[in-house]
DNA sequence: CGACGGTACTTGACGCTTCAAGTCCGGACC
DNA sequence: GGTCCGGACTTGAAGCGTCAAGTACCGTCG
């Protein structure tokens, strides 16, 4: 049975009401990421992500994570890890190392200098992070924001571990 | 008066309900928009920025908008504008002539060919946005985005006009 | 114990964005 | 009416991300 016009189903198109959310959001979308990378890249000379990076193994016992479990706690791939900490290796803020117990893994772990450039990176950071949003936000939205973006990764991988 | 370590002042970091609250958010940020582009890439060929700039278009009177004005509405530099226009034209889905009545200017304007490439790829992508964002929240949660994404707007830029 | 297979990366090429010049047009000033 | 000057793009190179192969290690199975 041939199937024609009348089968191809209208797109759901939105509404005026959903529009007037969407785009802001779209918008909102994607300026915050260009305006929190700008600060990182004019005060401290890194990108968000490598930012993201550092924090994160400043922030794990050791300052040392293997590369596929920093992967997923950043939201990478492994690809784009690996390219990221051969960067951070070369301006000598980690570095990586076979794992001793299992060839297979490598650890990276945050070195010395690599602490000082946290260090010196994050109140700026959060300072922007606040002046953006935190601060621009009353307590009862900022736990709206939670709970929408709870809803929405969950929509985008319900595999993934909740917060 | 040299100013010595008890000048510097404390960084004002993130409270844990804070953090509950921004690190949802910010995984939120990085995982949506690479699930959107996704979407497109797959069903449609090409980036969201792409689709952005092809859909802006196909809603103005005339299908043709200035370089600026098109940048501007797509929160792109003009750099970025450039760069996408070409690869858009050379696909046969955009035009560039010089503006008749000031050669500064120049205009781009939607082919057929593009016209149909937007009514090819809308229905998909609507879908994806409903998908993850709009049929994911209650109606008082997508006025909650709307106006969060509003305050954020607003403090990354105070001087673009509102929505 | 040697081949196989799967996991954990790494690498190289390609595409897109940015940044810094460069070009081109038109109004203003002399 | 030439010469500035500023705005509107355009271009080329350099950096970052993705995708598709490649390599390396270890457990497993014959």
């Amino acid at each position: 049975m041939a199937r024609r016009n009348e089968d191809r189903v209208e797109p759901r198109w939105l509404s005026g009401d959903e529009q007037e959310s969407w785009l802001p959001f779209a918008s909102m979308l994607m300026k915050l990421p260009a305006a929190l990378d700008a600060q990182l890249q004019r005060d401290s000379d890194i990108t968000h992500f490598e930012y993201l990076v550092l924090a994160r193994l400043s922030m794990t016992p050791g300052r040392t994570l293997r590369m596929s479990d920093l992967a997923t706690t950043v939201s990478a791939s492994l690809s784009r890890l690996s390219h990221v900490v051969k960067r951070l290796e070369r301006r000598g803020w980690v570095r990586r190392a076979p794992c001793p117990e299992n060839g297979r893994y490598t650890n990276a772990t945050l070195t010395e200098a690599g602490w000082e450039k946290v260090v010196a990176s994050a109140p700026g950071h959060v300072e922007e992070v606040r002046r953006l949003v935190v601060d621009a936000l009353s307590g009862a939205e900022l736990r709206q924001l939670r709970d929408i973006s709870g809803r929405v990764l969950d929509r985008i991988d319900p595999d993934a571990n909740p917060f």
